[in-house]
DNA sequence: GAAGATTGAGGCTTCAATCTTC
DNA sequence: GAAGATTGAAGCCTCAATCTTC
């Protein structure tokens, strides 16, 4: 099981692996975060990213999510609907639109990111306490090796 | 960052981990596999298990798959229309029907496979030789806490 | 009633075409 | 022409209702 090369074994090893947790995770169904809050999982996302910084374009907004223009607007429209989100002309640009969360807004952000990181919390006690740091390495790893 | 008990910021990490990781795969859009085809990642996971252990009835692919019989239903119905699979009357059971793939859908299935196995070959190669058998490690840990 | 399967409605996403502004 | 944004069409998925068979 444990080689030097890369072998057509090991590939399965990890292809099964990555199936398995993309499906059990219900990566296949966008429409519900997976924190069990009804909203979708990119509306929070958008949430989330307007926390760290604002205010956004949608452009940018899109390229963090890696969404579609045409959803980030839908996905805009829908967040303003809700009362979460106000778009502003930008002042240097007369195309763009800039972004910001509502108090109303800020405090659904808010809340989703408890949920979300009690979500998260209850998931890393049920990884034993000697291998959480293993994990944590191995998914940075992973990532790099997406790239 | 190492610490016995879960903290706040450890579960910030898997968190963020996480979601980098869904977004960078491209997990957001169901409609094309990771592996370039250009066909539904579903049906792709499909022909998979139907050359796994053949014949199945529709509820069990959609609990494997962990897709609505609903979904499942719309999803053999494309399989059939490409000539991939064929559905035959449950012998034993008058309202089930067992699902069989042609020679054309095995073939198609081959391919898939070896297309898929070779694009997780190459992320393989990208994981560091001594990391490799971590990070599948890691991802067995994952799995069995998710449930 | 329970289980397998189908159909209709609605949601999220992409792609393509379009408009406006740089 | 390039970039920000919107709209229409199509695909994949879930949920609910329905039909048939156990």
């Amino acid at each position: 099981m444990s080689d030097v090369s890369p072998t057509q074994t090991d590939a399965q090893a990890l292809q099964d692996r990555l199936v398995s947790f993309i499906r059990a995770f219900g990566l296949h169904q966008p429409e519900r975060t997976p924190c069990g809050q009804p909203i979708p999982v990119s509306e929070a996302h958008a949430l989330a990213e307007l926390t760290r910084d604002a205010p956004l374009g949608q452009a940018q907004l899109g390229r963090r999510l890696r969404l579609e223009k045409s959803t980030v607007s839908r996905l805009v429209g829908q967040l303003i609907g809700r009362g979460w989100l106000e778009r502003r002309p930008d002042p240097g640009d007369g195309r763009a639109t800039l972004l910001v969360l509502t108090p109303a807004g800020q405090q659904a952000a808010d809340e989703l990111a408890s949920a979300r990181a009690a979500k998260f919390a209850r998931l890393l006690e049920a990884i034993p306490a000697d291998e959480r740091e293993a994990v944590l390495h191995a998914l940075d790893t992973l990532m790099e090796a997406l790239r």
